[in-house]
Formats: structure tokens, C-alpha cells, sequence
RNA sequence: UCCUCGGUAGCUCAGUGGUAGAGCGGUCGGCUGUUAACCGAUUGGUCGGGGGUUCGAAUCCCUCCCGGGGAGCCA
């Protein structure tokens, strides 16, 4: 059994394969079937005074999504599609395809995904995937070649993390708990036993977000270093990014291509980013004639505007406190600032990255979840990684799923995962 | 939650007070190099649900349901 991908390495041989026929087109005494497999698309020509009465039969009777076994001898040919095709010798039908609800023709978002489980058979929709996949990948070699040690933090946690954003609630054999926004707080625990950690899993937020941005459940990577100061952090983000995307640039291309992606785009993105504080960024938005006054956060409008003045992701720290999560770290030189990073894609893609350097004094941290009224047995555990030999540490989070939706081109996230979970929308 | 646009054939849509339409898909027929093939024929409807106005409603009004886009929140 061979598959697609191999052809053009098997020119003149006889093979076997199993697929999945995309589009048939038939001429009265020969046919075109566009197959495939999982690997690729082959364009298989059938003539029939070169097959059995039985598979030229076989060849007609084909519809779109028809599951076949063909047996025929590879060549080359410039009039195919993909540069080789395959002269069949036998086509056997495995099931023939009841009609195809997707059709070649143009379809609703709403309707496309009702079909969500069908549509991914379409070629963007393949192409997007196996990009998350590699990006997935790309994260994973990542970290471990920088020798971090995987956390799994748990998706039942019995608080909330931030104590700020919706969380999906469930019941645990009469206990509330919640389904897990971020596994930074069981992250940093384990950064003071590997020193380099990090998680990468399902996260579930239950805001009513109702745009591209957002999805209810979607996966994050989350880095987390034992005395990594901030700047530290920054450099790390940026180093993080350029990985990923020259990663996606090298091994992705042929599904880059099929998305029709401007890669010129993302060649910038392998290189330094461009860094401003809060401050400097509340300046440029006043220039370009936002109504904006220091100490208010950037909107989505914002976010777009900020990333247009550069050709890279553009990293934004040094934001007010009062902004910013519980548990990060106040600028030494300015306590109203806290160390915290945002990283906005270009393009108009927005925040890819959130993280900070993280509150390491007891008191302190103790004191702010108080000033916002989080219950501090709760927290305990949490901070408990302030009393037994307490350390300098810093980390951040990213959405997979909008850096996917960033390097692909993508206007909305649901395309960057296979089973989206939308607001209000839980089917298939 | 709020703002906004929409719901008519399997799909994408036109029809804005007077007999329910087109393209695509499907089906049948034709065609030996097709690229979303093409040509001919054909099939296909509870006009989102309920109520109201009218001689007459897909069309106007009320209400509910569902979907798209956006805001806020965030990754």
C-alpha cells in the first residue's frame, strides 16, 4: 500500500491506493478522478479501453467522497495537477458516497459549521489543521530542547485562577470546581522543582465573546522559569515567536500555498521585535487620534493600530498595575507599573501573548489577593511557593489558536482547530 | 449582555401587497485530456414558528426561535 505523497518517488510503477474521490469528471470514454488519501491529492485517469466493463462501471458510478481502492502505474504529466498521475488499471468501490452535503460551490459560515465534521475533508480546511499540528509540534521541540520539563496542570481546578473571567462550572461529587482557565498557578510550584516547566493544554473560559477572537475552549502554552527576570522573559517570548514561525515557514509551505498566505509577511516575524512600554503605546495612539488617557487598556481597534506602525510582532510591557492580573510583579523603579508583557501579532491579529515576571514576596502577594477579595485559603498552596525558599520567576501564555489563525492568514479562529467550541454552539 | 444584519429548493441567493424564481448540487442523456470541465433535459418548496392587518401576505405589523458580523472581556 502506498500513498500519495510517495508517487512522484515511484514514476512507472504499478501501485495500490486507498482514498477518497474529490471531484470526478467523466468523457464519455475517459474519466478524471481527483484522489485522496490523508498524504495528498492525485489525479487518477481512467480510459476505458484500458479497463475491465466491471471497473470502467466502477469509474462512472463514482460521487464525491466515494471511499475506492485503485490499482494503477504512476507518470508524470504536466496536464495533471500535482505534476504525476496515475493510469488506472482497476478501481474497486469501497462504499459509494451518499450525496455530499459540501459541495463544490460556495456555503454559509453557519451551515459549514453544522458540517464542521465534513468540511475539514476541504483543502483550506486540511491545510489549517495540519499547520496547528505542526505548530503543536514546533512547541513542543521547543521547550524541549531547552531542556523544560512538561507540567500537565490539571483542566478540574476547585477555584478560580485569576478570579476575574466566567469559568465553566461543574460539580465534583458535590463540590464546585471549575474547569481550568490557565495552568500557570500549578506551574509555577513546579518551575521551584525543574527550574524550566511548561504546560500545553485545553483551556476553557465561559465569557459570552462573540467575535474572531474568541473561542469558549482553547489550548494555551505556557512557559514558566525559575529566575528569569523580566527582561529575560521578553527575550524569550520573542526568541519563542521567531521558532515558531520559521518553523511553520519551513515544514508548512505547501499548506501555506494552498491557503494562499503572503509569506513575505512572516519572514519579517524570524528576526528582532520592536519593544515599547504602555506608556510610549498610549502616546502613538493619541498621534494617530485615539481617545485614549493613560491608565485605560487598548480595545481590539487599538491593538490593530499599534501593530500596523511595525512590520513584526511588536512586544508591549510596563503596563499599570491596575490593569493587570493579581500576581504580577511591580516595576522596582515605578510600583505602578507591573512588569507584564503583551505581544501583538501584526496585521490586525491582536494579543498572542500575555505574561509577566511574577510577585515572589509572601507579603506582598498576600496582599493583593486581598485587595482583590480572592479567598486566601484558596490560595494557600499557591502561596505557599513564597515560603519555602521563594525565587525570582516570570512566564507567559499563548493561544495557539491565534497564532495559527496569525501565520495562515486565517480572519477567524474556529478555523484553527478541528472541533471549535463556540458561544452557544456545541455541535458536532 | 448590548448593537447590527439576516432566515425563501440539498447549497448560495433574487423576489418588498396580486400564479414560488435563478445558479449550483442531484438524476438521465451526450462528449477521448478534464482542471469548480462543458452541452441538453429533468428533479426539487410547511417562504424559521406563532399571532395579526388585508379581498389577497414570502412581502406590512407584533412576538418568539435560530444564525452571521461587531462591542465589551480576554489568549
Amino acid at each position: 500500500m502506498q500513498r500519495i505523497k510517495d508517487l512522484p518517488k515511484r514514476v512507472g510503477e504499478e501501485v495500490v491506493l486507498r482514498g477518497w474521490v474529490m471531484n470526478a469528471r467523466s468523457s464519455g470514454k475517459i474519466a478524471f478522478l481527483q484522489v485522496r488519501d490523508g498524504s495528498g491529492v492525485v489525479q487518477a485517469v481512467a480510459s476505458r479501453a484500458e479497463l475491465s466493463e466491471l471497473a470502467w462501471q466502477n469509474v462512472q458510478q463514482v460521487s464525491q467522497e466515494t471511499s475506492i481502492r485503485l490499482t494503477g502505474t504512476v507518470s508524470e504529466d504536466p496536464r495533471s495537477p500535482s505534476g504525476v498521475e496515475i493510469h488506472l488499471s482497476d478501481l474497486e468501490v469501497l462504499h459509494l458516497s451518499e450525496e455530499f452535503p459540501i459541495s463544490k460551490k460556495e456555503h454559509g459560515t453557519g451551515f459549514l459549521m453544522d458540517h464542521r465534521h465534513l468540511w475539514l475533508r476541504s483543502s483550506r480546511q486540511r491545510a489549517a489543521i495540519k499547520i496547528r499540528s505542526e505548530v503543536a509540534q514546533a512547541i513542543r521541540d521547543f521547550h524541549y530542547e531547552r531542556d523544560f520539563v512538561l507540567i500537565d496542570s490539571p483542566i478540574l481546578t476547585p477555584a478560580a485562577c485569576e478570579g476575574t473571567s466566567t469559568l465553566f462550572e461543574t460539580d465534583y461529587f458535590g463540590e464546585q470546581a471549575f474547569l481550568s482557565q490557565s495552568g500557570q498557578l500549578y506551574l509555577e510550584p513546579a518551575a521551584a522543582v525543574f527550574g524550566k516547566v511548561y504546560c500545553f493544554g485545553p483551556t476553557f473560559r465561559a465569557e459570552k465573546s462573540k467575535t474572531r477572537r474568541h473561542l469558549m475552549e482553547f489550548w494555551m502554552v505556557e512557559p514558566e522559569v525559575a529566575f528569569l527576570e523580566f527582561e529575560g522573559l521578553c527575550d524569550l517570548a520573542e526568541e519563542f515567536i521567531s521558532y515558531l514561525v520559521a518553523r511553520v515557514l519551513d515544514r508548512g509551505a505547501e499548506e501555506l500555498e494552498v491557503l494562499e498566505r503572503d509569506t513575505s509577511k512572516l519572514e519579517a516575524a524570524t528576526s528582532p521585535y520592536p519593544r515599547i512600554t504602555y506608556t510610549q503605546a498610549v502616546e502613538t495612539l493619541k498621534k494617530a487620534g485615539v481617545s485614549i488617557e493613560w491608565g485605560e487598556d487598548f480595545g481590539g481597534d487599538d491593538e490593530t493600530i499599534l501593530a500596523e506602525q511595525f512590520d513584526r510582532p511588536v512586544l508591549v510591557t510596563h503596563y499599570p498595575t491596575a490593569l493587570k492580573a493579581f500576581y504580577m510583579e511591580p516595576d522596582p523603579e515605578n510600583p505602578e507599573l507591573a512588569l507584564a508583557l503583551d505581544v501583538l501579532a501584526p496585521e490586525g491579529y491582536g494579543e498572542i501573548i500575555g505574561g509577566s515576571q511574577r510577585i515572589h514576596d509572601h507579603d506582598l502577594l498576600k496582599k493583593r489577593l486581598e485587595e482583590h477579595d480572592l479567598p486566601l485559603e484558596a490560595f494557600q498552596w499557591y502561596l505557599d511557593v513564597r515560603r519555602y525558599g521563594t525565587f525570582p520567576h516570570s512566564g507567559f501564555g499563548m493561544g495557539i489558536e491565534r497564532f495559527v489563525a496569525w501565520v495562515c492568514g486565517l480572519k477567524h479562529l474556529r478555523e484553527t482547530i478541528p472541533y471549535p467550541r463556540m458561544l452557544n454552539k456545541i455541535y458536532p
